[in-house]
RNA sequence: GGGCCCUUAGCUCAGUUGGUCAGAGCACUGCGUUUACACCGCAGGUGUCAUCGGUUCGAGUCCGGUAGGGCCCA
């Protein structure tokens, strides 16, 4: 071998040296000068870098290569950045964590602020140890230690082989990310798509923070229904005559006071009489209202239910169609509010408020259970249940419903026009697979409020508005003060509007800055903004947005994919890319969606490196867009199995044909070598049926990578490839030797046999093909090869075409089926040695080969080669109907096989004659 | 409670519009020191296509029910 082609192949340790390869060419790199035709952009999920990455992401982004890799190799200019999603809550709990602070905007700046200790990962602080910071200090932190974990999944996601633009990374808390969500709030100022009302919001009291209906979740959870006696009011008795105490059944009697009314469903027969007349609540001696609304349910409790401000969903429902008044008892720590809400006069009833102020949730009702036992007024113990209680998906603390004001804005849930242009964005959207589009579909319908973006934290886009402080020191809301487009990003906490000076914040006259920052959702749902130069780069824009592709997981339709449409249609009128392709979750061995525990047991880049990162690639690309795939060591092997094919193979379709000697020279000798032994002509059959072969999968994988089926684009070319490698090379081995002697270096540009040239210019005429075909899934082994013997980078290779491997095939006709009936009659020669328990070494002196009769001409055209493959002296090809038939072919078997059990469909052998060894 | 996906060989999965669709690979067994490859090659058999009905000349394939698994939403 040459020096070139190392003389033992191996795929380990090429991520390295090509991943230098690649940066120091600038192989990925986009070319900013190029039109919206020629781009092919990609919307690639930011990765939240607080947490780790585990092997569903390696699956993911794999998926997503391979669409660059393919689109780049059609000549497309790939538009592949990579963002960091390191904005919002699961930063700050990292780093509350990692170096044991917490954010107390109260406190001053601390100039070369260290923190406690680093490196706090996994366990998480108690409150009460953490160091409180200044607000600066701490998103200094936040921005220190995301830094740090950019750094390591960039490492990852190059050792993978992503074909990203590294020199294109973002990331959502950076400043230009910031402009692009503030300018983005902006226009939906002055549009009315963005506003603030004062409103019920479901409130995390861990985090203290608003929640969107987008992060919410239920979990199951042990409660108990407490039977609470209310008795009627002068109204009842008179309407009712007899009609005694109303018994109600709750799960939250600590609410008793923010009680604002019973309700009951219009139909139920039970409660008929009492709708409009009034009971008390018990402890706190309240007149509420009996109601009637269709949301009661009968069959639970007693089928009458206290409302209260609020408990629940259902009872800001309630609220709002039944025109109730608020009687708030829980503030935003979630503990009673010190003062009892309006209603609550009588001196009793003030007094048991006064036992509950200041409580918590469970110390509340805990006292108030005992009060109602001392007065007699529940019966019986709590009856435990289980129920769905609504959480925060990132929170560990049952949600409360609070009245705050808060932004928001319109995504479909209060306006129906609205709603129904959002339905139609996603069906105009071209979902793979295409049933993913219904989870968005429900979704969309079944909103129920405008979109909720504010959060009371720290790390993340202000909301870029300040308000008049009006006379009386109270923020003017509903003026704010908006900066102008050019002055992004602004922090209202720090900068001043203009027209003000800084000390006329917070006072009289003067102007405050909202303290608000947005949800993490509303900056990364601008991802197509952000990357493709919305703000400030507009030929950038120009070219690549719409962009092409979102991909991203199923779990996030609801969130991600649904925000960027709302954003882009509110803000461009139209889609924020063409195609959605959702990839499926990894399961564990035993078909549960992999945990967190256990993906992290096998960490990424230990994978990648115990098994290669072609071969991790090879797994995850084997597996379909929008399936759930188990996660399997074992199809890793396989996929590393196929890479080192592809180098044995190589090396050995460039030694028979002689490139590897002329590249052993230069690698320009090289690249002529090729051209020359690709410009013979293909004169032998079994040739012409290789290459007609390989133009039928071109073919089928190039419509398959086109329909986004990266599966079957793999599947297709590599069972040819397999074929190529098992049947045909050893099929044209002896005939491409053209007589060279073991070890002997074959001169490309000498002259020999017309068989010898057919087949060496077959065998390199494929191997391009087949390394262009398996250069998106195996981006590090078909690089290696390619260097042998070509010039530049086989990534910016053109993906190759079927039509000039057709034209050089088409002498012949056979095609695929030739190759297959070769290749069948190889392996009937092989098994004769096999069953004899003997080498594949080992010469037949005669044979006799039956065939079906449609393929007798296949075999007859590659006969030569079966002869040299099989190592046979005398071979007789019979046609096997012909052969049932008693003394067609002239004698009897020989061998003891039985005609009757044969079929004439099957090739097979009779008569073989084997040569024993001396 | 609603929606979506899945159930094919011991395992992981293909099976396009109903008609060679009963398939691949892995695993397993046997053989083999081949002028590419032991991180290898060759040769082997394995299935009531979850289940029950229906449509059809014909059903893994289409329709409905049931059971199990997964996910999303109430």
């Amino acid at each position: 071998m040459t020096s070139r082609i190392p003389d033992k192949a191996t795929v380990d340790g090429l991520e390295d040296r090509w991943n230098e390869s690649w940066e120091a060419a600038g192989t990925y790199r986009f070319d900013e000068s190029a039109t919206r035709e020629q781009v092919y952009s990609i919307d690639t999920p930011p990765p939240t870098v607080s947490g780790s990455l585990h092997v569903g992401h390696v699956f993911s982004y794999t998926h997503t290569d391979v669409v660059a890799r393919y689109q780049r190799m059609q000549g497309r200019e790939v538009f592949y950045p990579m963002g960091w999603d390191d904005n919002g809550l699961p930063t700050e709990r990292r780093v509350q964590n990692y170096y044991g602070v917490r954010c107390d905007p109260t406190l001053p700046y601390v100039d070369g602020y260290e923190p406690p200790f680093a490196g706090g990962e996994g366990k998480s602080v108690k409150a009460a140890d953490q160091q409180p910071i200044s607000r600066r200090n701490f998103v200094e932190l936040c921005e220190r230690l995301t830094a740090e974990d950019e750094k390591q999944f960039e490492a990852l996601w190059r050792h993978l082989g992503l074909s990203v633009d590294w020199s294109r990374t973002y990331q959502t808390i950076s400043p230009s990310s910031q402009a692009v969500a503030q300018q983005a709030f902006l226009r939906g100022l002055g549009r009315g798509e963005c506003y603030q009302a004062e409103a019920p919001t479901l409130w995390d009291v861990t985090f203290r923070t608003a929640v969107a209906q987008a992060e919410l979740e239920d979990r199951e959870r042990p409660g108990a229904y407490h039977r609470l006696a209310f008795e009627p009011a002068a109204d009842m008795e008179e309407a009712t005559g007899s009609f005694g105490t109303v018994w109600i059944e709750t799960t939250r009697p600590e609410l008793l006071p923010a009680c604002v009314a019973l309700v009951a469903h219009p139909d139920d027969e039970r409660y008929q009489g009492l709708f409009g007349t009034h009971v008390r609540t018990p402890l706190f001696g309240v007149e509420v209202p009996v109601v009637p609304h269709h949301l009661a349910q009968p069959d639970k409790g007693s089928g009458i239910a206290m409302i209260c401000t609020f408990g629940d969903i259902t009872d800001v429902t309630w609220w709002r169609e039944l025109k109730l008044p608020t009687r708030p008892v829980l503030g935003w720590d979630g503990r009673v509010l010190p003062e009892a809400p309006a209603g609550i006069s009588s001196p009793e009833g003030l007094a048991a408020y006064g036992e509950i102020a200041g409580m918590t949730v469970f110390s509340a009702q805990k006292r108030i259970v005992e009060m109602l036992v001392e007065q007699g007024l529940m019966e019986g113990e709590p009856r435990p249940i289980s129920h769905p209680v609504k959480f925060f998906e990132k929170g560990d603390k049952p949600l409360e419903i609070v009245t705050t004001r808060q932004w928001y804005i319109r995504n479909g849930g209060t306006d129906a026009a609205l709603n129904d242009a959002l339905v139609a964005r996603g069906a105009e959207l071209d979902f793979v697979p295409d049933f993913m589009r219904v989870r968005y579909e429900n979704w969309v319908k079944g909103l129920t409020g405008d979109w909720l973006i504010s959060r009371q934290r720290f790390f993340g886009v202000p909301i870029p508005v300040w308000y008049p402080v009006l006379a009386d020191g109270s923020p003017d809301y509903d003026n704010p003060i908006v900066p102008s487009e050019d002055a992004l990003p602004v922090d209202p906490s720090a900068d001043v509007p203009s027209g003000y000076t800084a000390d006329q914040r917070d006072v009289p006259g003067g102007f405050t800055g909202e303290k608000d920052i947005m949800d993490t959702w509303a900056t990364s749902s601008l991802t197509p903004q952000i990357v493709c130069g919305w703000r400030d780069n507009p030929a950038l824009f120009a070219a690549t947005f719409p962009m092409d592709l979102r991909p991203q997981g199923q779990d996030i339709i609801r969130t991600w994919l649904f925000s960027t449409v709302v954003r882009s249609h509110a803000e461009h009128g139209t889609l924020p890319w063409k195609h959605a392709a959702i990839s499926g979750w990894i399961l564990d061995p035993d078909r549960k969606k992999m945990s967190k525990s256990k993906g992290n047991v096998v960490t990424p880049m230990g994978l990648l490196e115990s098994h290669g990162s072609d071969a991790v690639r090879y797994w995850a690309a084997a597996a379909r867009l929008g399936t759930d795939a188990a996660f399997d060591e074992g199809q890793m092997k396989i996929g590393r199995r196929l890479a080192m094919k592809v180098l044995n193979a190589s090396k050995f379709v460039l030694g028979a044909s002689g490139v590897a000697t002329a590249a052993g020279s230069s690698l320009a000798e090289g690249v002529s070598a090729a051209a020359a032994v690709t410009a013979k002509p293909v004169t032998e059959a079994l040739d012409a049926a290789m290459l007609s072969a390989l133009a039928d999968v071109v073919d089928a994988a190039t419509a398959a990578l086109d329909n986004y089926d990266h599966t079957k684009a793999l599947e297709v070319a590599e069972t040819l490839f397999w074929t190529f490698c098992d049947d045909y090379l050893e099929l044209v081995k002896t005939r491409a030797y053209d007589g060279a002697a073991p070890g002997e270096a074959i001169d490309p540009f000498a002259p020999c046999s017309e068989g010898a040239a057919s087949a060496r210019a077959t065998l390199v005429t494929a191997l391009g093909v087949f390394l262009r075909l398996f250069a998106p899934v195996l981006p590090f082994a078909t690089e290696e090869v390619w260097s042998w013997y070509q010039e530049g980078s086989v990534h910016r290779a053109a993906w190759p075409v079927s039509a000039p491997v057709r034209a050089a095939a088409d002498s012949t006709s056979g095609g695929a089926p030739l190759l297959a009936a070769a290749g069948e009659a190889l392996s009937v020669l092989r098994k004769v040695k096999s069953e004899a328990k003997v080498s594949q070494r080992t010469e037949i002196e005669s044979i006799d080969l039956l065939v079906p009769e449609a393929k007798v001409a296949f075999v007859r055209a590659a006969e030569p080669d079966l002869l040299a493959a099989g190592r046979v002296r005398t071979m007789q090809i019979v046609d096997a109907v012909a052969a049932l038939e008693p003394g067609v072919d002239g004698e009897a078997p020989e061998d003891g096989s039985v005609d009757e059990i044969a079929d004439p469909t099957v090739m097979r052998t009779e008569n073989a004659a084997l040569v024993t060894e001396a």
